[in-house]
DNA sequence: GTAAAGTTTAACCACATGGTTGATAAAGTG
DNA sequence: CACTTTATCAACCATGTGGTTAAACTTTAC
């Protein structure tokens, strides 16, 4: 491979993974991906073969990067009341470089199911077991009330995730500009941890 | 208005409504629509005279159905152990008869900001003062944990639509079929009421 | 009964889209 | 060097797209 060729393949990609988290596989147009990376619309398909493969190759990229980094936290060792903070702090670094992708995977898992479950399945990528291990022992030990592990995985998440997904609608219900809408997510940052531990009664051991 | 036309421009919106939510603006094809509401797609053009108008009379009325119903429940003068319950009913009910229409308004939201900051200014949709004022009030009565009403609002509704909007994430992670996937809904039904009020303390005047 | 207005349809159109081709150049290889 | 492979590009193609038209049919009005 000649740094050429690589660079042109990666051109391509990083341009794809711009139009693609902006206007979605539907909205996307090759012509658009081959003026954002300036090459020949033809090279798209020299080096991916079709508007599909080229899709994939980005989505996948995507889901690659987005849910072992926190199924991992998930699964560490650490005290609920650490591992809380963490988890949003992993979340909104990886954000704060993609504020897009969220919408993006969420779109279009939608749009194409059987895509998402066979890559999630190949890759064996599901919640670590040892999270809903912990939150059960955590009840047992009287640390916090009895709560269906997953409910709560899905409400951190929801909690974490649902502003930046519904940017638009936070933006125009609460009438924040832009910078005014970043503080407004700086500050859920710290509001998160307390609403979360508060919502199970999490007592420190 | 005789019944026949009535009826043909009621189809059209319906079958509209259908597509447009399942496939979104850009993914959605106008004679997928017209073969929908059986009849020929020339009447697609008699009604609503392009694509784009048909679009935002569709999107128009989700908006005009799912803000106010909200807002105004969050207005009234319930207390917050009963208004909380009484919220989470009334978003299940809508999405119970229109589960993807979560999905289709944010992911248009985002695509059409314009359009939706025009008609959320047009008609004034704005979360009501007053439940502003009654969380201020509730936390200097000591009812309630001081929060910022915007980060509460935001996190009961990131809380109960989050399993609605990343449907396909909830399903795939958790391994859930159709039914268990409801039964999971309506077990968070019951989940969310101690959740959100324990998260901010409250207790009972 | 008949003309006007409203409704429906098949055939069509211009254009954008994803994708192909064949020529050309550049780089690797013996 | 010859010559094979790889990379790039402009021009092209088939198809799908939103949208139009003109004629036929139906309903309403007088």
């Amino acid at each position: 491979m000649t740094d050429r060729e690589k660079d042109t393949e990666e051109l391509i990609f990083e341009a794809a993974s711009r139009v693609f988290q902006k206007d979605g596989y539907a909205g996307a147009r090759m012509q658009q991906i081959a003026d954002e990376a300036n090459i020949n619309k033809s090279m798209l398909h020299y080096y991916y073969r079709s508007k599909d493969k080229l899709f994939r190759a980005v989505f996948q990229q995507q889901l690659a990067h987005f849910f072992p980094t926190i199924f991992e936290l998930l699964g560490s060792e650490l005290t609920l009341d650490k591992k809380v903070p963490r988890l949003i702090d992993a979340y909104y670094n990886f954000l704060q470089d993609n504020p897009k992708v969220v919408q993006f995977i969420i779109q279009e898992m939608n749009n194409h199911p059987g895509e998402f479950r066979k890559f999630m399945s190949e890759r064996n990528i599901q919640p670590p077991e040892s999270f809903a291990d912990q939150i059960k022992k955590e009840v047992e030990a009287g640390n916090m009330d009895p709560v269906e592990p997953r409910q709560l995985l899905i409400s951190m998440v929801g909690l974490i995730l649902f502003p930046f997904i519904a940017q638009m609608m936070v933006k125009t219900v609460f009438d924040l500009k832009e910078q005014e809408y970043i503080k407004f997510l700086k500050d859920r940052k710290w509001f998160l941890t307390d609403f979360i531990l508060n919502a199970i009664n999490y007592r420190k051991p």
